[in-house]
DNA sequence: CCTTAATAGCACAAGCTTCACCTTTTTAGT
DNA sequence: ACTAAAAAGGTGAAGCTTGTGCTATTAAGG
């Protein structure tokens, strides 16, 4: 299992926006320039950022995408539900999933608590403590 | 993004091996009938327990497969582990990644984080102690 | 008004996961 | 020895992810 090329493109994306943030909007090729994200590919995951309304976009000559909310505002937990619904590794731990051996099933129980786990981690990183933590490291 | 079908038919064959572990060798046919598994793809999972030294199989008439160590020395990181290799969900957290961002990505912090957390909660959960939650839930 | 830069949207190709099918090999029971 | 049960193994089909290519739409600047 690897986590989808959307989710680790739209990420890196949007931490490359929220560094850019007074700069205007952002271009499609310098973004995936700079990230090295086939361009074509890219416009498709950041057609879904923009539907979810995580970053806003300007058409036309100098038009580009620009983050839609403060940084501190938007976690990596948004762009995962941005680009794949709810964070749901397994089918049987949605609501109505009707799977018949769910009460006995103690695999479940792990599944849910990984998920827990990630969704955790994930809230915890927003764009602004990435972008900090990015300025840090390259100084 | 879903955990494979792989690691989880594959998670509940071996509780289900755990559970029967006193009745012999337990055929693919009742293995796939009893956890609602489609019996043509678990013999391909199966083969992959097997050949990691998870279980061990017995050929011919009254034939199957049964658990190879004591409940308490597998957990479903191993059983990960032997159906898709180690726990790597973003292939830049892999030592010779060569991954020329590697030095100032951030997101890649989070993956690695992820990543822990997913593979302490597996490696918590032993065949033995799965056992042991089944017994109490269906009693 | 016209050119050019840029987003928006649709359709198609390659590779991986998830299966199903068929044949061969092995072994218990008679 | 023969039959039936069961694992082992290889090949192929369907659907999803990951891309690529082409066209239409929008807007800035001379």
């Amino acid at each position: 299992m690897k986590f989808s090329t959307r989710v680790r493109y739209g990420s890196r994306a949007m931490v490359d926006l929220a560094l850019h943030r007074s700069d205007g909007p952002v271009s499609l090729q310098v973004l995936a320039d700079e990230q090295q994200i086939p361009e074509r590919y890219l416009a498709k995951i950041i057609q879904d950022l923009r539907r979810s309304g995580l970053i806003r976009s300007v058409r036309g000559a100098h038009g580009g995408y620009a983050l839609n909310r403060r940084p501190e505002e938007t976690t990596l937990l948004d762009v995962w539900e941005a680009l794949e619904g709810p964070l749901c590794p397994v089918e049987c731990l949605e609501a109505d999933s009707g799977c018949a051996m769910q009460a006995e099933c103690v695999t479940r129980d792990v599944w849910d608590r990984i998920a827990l786990a990630m969704a955790q981690v994930l809230k915890s990183a927003s764009l602004a403590g990435l972008v900090r933590r990015h300025r840090q490291k390259v100084g």
